[in-house]
DNA sequence: ATGGCAGCCATAGGCTGA
């Protein structure tokens, strides 16, 4: 059995120790990490080894960040997508357990009236173009992170203050689509799942408290693995958290 | 219509996040 997880942190720095509290609750061989909005000589590689986790990273200053955090040996780390010029750093992949592991922080996109909106779609784009490549190397691959959209109505809270807007717009859930459409299988979806459940809430108006959230942050696996997955869970105890992440991690088994 | 919370950088308040 193994677990894969991933967890918008929304900066390591304050949440490191969350992270290690985290780990210690929930031992899983595989933890993605984006938003440590830090650049690699303030990564804290040692606390993270010393917690039994090996760990791969590339980050910058302020902004993004990723990581990929492991029990088990990470091989092949490949930082950012080699087709797409970028000055962010979002993505980080490795092979572990021989699974090809993608952890990407999708661009929030801020409006559909604005640049990073398009840069969102170019981003995206070129991401389906790489992982469609990928997948033919590693048929076992999972694309694990915040994609920052939501797939569908339930996923959202009140879907129709939300019609439309960044997040949910059809451009985006079609980009969304066509990743799936590689025969990826959004983990979660594979199993009966509460109503309601979200990953992300915002931080004001009692977001989390009234459960006003979506769900953003996403496993997607490839025909072999989804084959092997035997649950996958969003555990919202970190987000009850003091100081919390705005994001809850979410979790995938395989057998 | 705006800001509301949090983090960052920088040391005030603007930018970004989602």
């Amino acid at each position: 059995m193994i677990k894969l997880a991933t967890w918008n942190v929304n900066s390591l720095k304050v949440r490191l120790p969350q992270v290690l509290q985290w780990l210690g609750d929930n031992p899983v061989d595989v933890l993605c990490i984006q938003e440590t909005k830090l650049t690699d000589d303030k990564f804290p590689a040692a606390e993270i080894e010393a917690a039994g986790y090996q760990v791969v990273y590339t980050g910058q200053k302020t902004y993004n960040g990723v990581a990929i955090l492991s029990k088990h040996p990470i091989d092949a780390v490949v930082k950012n997508n080699p087709l797409f010029e970028d000055d962010h750093q979002r993505i980080i992949s490795a092979t572990i357990q021989g699974m090809r592991i993608v952890c990407a922080y999708v661009p929030n996109g801020q409006s559909l009236e604005s640049d990073k909106y398009q840069y969102k779609l170019k981003w995206l784009a070129s991401l389906h173009d790489w992982i469609q490549q990928e997948l033919t190397l590693h048929p076992q691959l999972a694309l694990l992170g915040d994609y920052n959209i939501a797939p569908e109505d339930r996923d959202v809270h009140d879907p129709a203050a939300w019609e439309g807007m960044n997040l949910v717009s059809p451009p985006e859930r079609a980009a969304l689509q066509k990743l799936i459409d590689l025969k990826l299988t959004d983990s979660f979806r594979m199993f009966e799942q509460a109503e309601k459940s979200f990953s992300w809430w915002d931080y004001r108006q009692l977001g989390f408290r009234l459960n006003k959230g979506v769900r953003i942050d996403h496993i997607l696996l490839s025909e072999p693995l989804a084959a092997r997955c035997t649950s996958c869970v969003i555990d919202r105890v970190p987000r009850k958290w003091e100081q919390p992440s705005d994001h809850a991690p979410v979790i995938a088994t395989l057998d």
